[in-house]
DNA sequence: GATGAGAGTGCAATCGTTTGCTTAAAAATA
DNA sequence: TATTTTTAAGCAAACGATTGCACTCTCATC
């Protein structure tokens, strides 16, 4: 790799001169001849200044840092994609990190980023703890949160209405007839999770709805408890006439179990999942999905980092709702009497 | 941030005192009440070491980059993931970027990544030019590309047999009695679509099947290309009886068109897709799906690079050629009377 | 009672850039 | 011609961590 030194040595000038005909564009008083000097034996060597040498110098690295749970996860790996352009746009480069909701990894991941010079930082929490973003918070470092947030702890986020698109999707099923639904999601101590939770709870409690607690289930994120979990739930001895699932992964584990069940979707049940994958119109029956702004939360979530990044002072907090939309389907139908039965 | 400094002044002592301290474990002469202070001061201040200067300093970042085209394509998304646990596993972090298949991107994600210090690059390139990559080589920088590969020039590559799977994909839909098959993929500068192309032809020139260049089309890698170019081909006077789509994100779109235009799966037309979603076997008709063992070539090419950035000398190339595997579906079935009329 | 061996630390150079300050020559002004 | 200004380029310190070398002690050994 060709330093300043090796550049300014082939030019015949001093490091430093080098360093600002690179650097400096304009009124810089240097000869031509100079100059011409300097570029040519740039490109000839194919000098690229370092990066890390150059961010220590400056306090400064033009990169952020992401960290999601899961990237093999369409949700997020969309939202990385969004918010990678929005950093190219922005001349920023972007660090994606995966804590795979290990709550360890991600605190490694904050401490090996910030110390490595990241200008700021877009996290989505795996939420065991906290004491690392309170660090954070405290050395003034800029963050934002994503999808997922603490109700206890003032930050930036961006995050949708959970509890809201729950309520609004048991609604839907409530208006069909339903009133054995049951509630398929990952970890409880998810904050997107807890939402929908409440939202579900809450109309279940305004509907006076089944209450059996067997009919909620939090087994976990992946394929694969989606689908054991809710195999579980096929088989109780009253299983449920719809499901509301949130996640997806869980969503399309939970399409296994039904598929292998034997069960026509919404002949025999009614689903409805939170997911945003492109292929929920041509799945064995359209999914009726609540889907996300993927695109436009990763866009938001980084501009408000860049507020923050580019601040002179503390800026007040902003905690950015973004609002869900639900897909119409045809994975939902009107109860029929077999199911009552 | 506290640097080493602060910690050396907390405890008196040298800042070359406190490194030895925090870096080396045993059979260092101190004095165990100086230790004791040294590693107090260090909690207290929440110090971390600077890994730019210890980078600069150390030659060695432990972080490796990879480049992939696309995120949000679950193919990439999928090989990011097994290689970032690879790199957990080890000790090493790592950096995505995201070229969008830019060549541009691309190879100012290289410069930029070099030029920080990162050991290793993993890259699925964009293939419209690889001199970024012979300068690589020339400086003897350690780099594995994955997927995607130049015939003409020679570096380590973790691929897959693209032509045998699409051979044999075609021998499957021949003996079923199909005789026009149209092939729909992205951009044929790629090794992938080019490999795939040539097992097409070859079981069109093995079996003699029908040539119309229009059964051809590569539109491009995006789920609205599969669309568009997949409705073309069913408008064609002639409609094929069977398609090969050659990717995630195309074989979604060419699905969008057929379920659109209102043809049945497999009874009106068959489809085999180059596809490693979790969902193909619960799409309208369950698909007849080319998988790759993702996680297996993103935890060779991770090996691989290792291999290469630990060896004192320069090592040999390695070509890895992982196998694809048919997934059985429903989506192909013999060629019935009224196709052929 | 020198000599030598270790134990316990400090010094200073280094990695590659950047930048305020200085110097030296040339040009402009008095 | 003497002085100031401008132009052009070099010097050296700094960013934070690491490490070979050197230094000062304290013992034990011959």
């Amino acid at each position: 790799m060709a330093t300043l030194k090796d550049v300014a040595f082939l030019a015949q000038v001093h490091p430093s001169t080098v360093s600002r005909v690179l650097r400096c564009s304009e009124n810089l008083p240097i000869s031509a001849e100079t100059r011409q000097r300097i570029m040519a034996a740039a490109i000839e060597l194919d000098y690229h200044p370092d990066q890390r040498a150059r961010a220590l110098r400056l306090g400064k690295s033009n990169t952020i840092g992401l960290i999601i749970p899961d990237i093999s996860n369409p949700f997020f790996a969309d939202i990385a994609q969004s918010i990678e352009q929005e950093c190219h746009k922005a001349g920023y480069m972007l660090m994606v990190c995966v804590s795979n909701e290990d709550q360890e990894k991600e605190i490694n991941f904050v401490n090996n980023l910030t110390s490595r010079g990241i200008d700021g930082l877009i996290i989505a929490p795996v939420q065991d703890s906290y004491a690392h973003l309170v660090r954070l918070k405290k050395k003034n470092y800029p963050f934002v949160l994503i999808d997922r947030c603490f109700e206890e702890f003032e930050t930036n986020a961006v995050i949708s209405d959970n509890e809201a698109s729950a309520f609004d999707a048991m609604e839907h099923l409530v208006k069909l007839g339903h009133r054995r639904i049951a509630f398929l999601s990952g970890r409880p101590t998810i904050y997107t999770i807890r939402k929908r939770l409440a939202g579900y709870l809450h109309a279940v409690n305004v509907y006076d709805l089944d209450r059996t607690p067997e009919l909620i289930s939090n087994g976990g994120f992946t394929f694969e408890q989606g689908y054991k979990e809710c195999l579980k739930i096929l088989s109780l001895p009253e299983p449920p006439s719809a499901l509301l699932v949130s996640g997806n992964q869980i969503t399309f584990g939970a399409l296994r179990a039904i598929v292998e069940t034997g069960l026509k979707i919404p002949e025999d049940i009614s689903l409805i999942g939170f997911t945003d994958s492109i292929v929920t119109p041509f799945l064995v029956s359209p999914l009726t999905a609540i889907t996300h702004p993927l695109r436009d939360m990763g866009a938001r979530a980084f501009a408000l980092l860049l507020q923050h990044m580019n601040a002179k002072e503390r800026l007040p907090f902003s905690r950015i709702v973004v609002e869900t939309k639900m897909l119409p389907g045809a994975s939902t139908a009107p109860i029929n009497e077999k199911m009552i039965a």
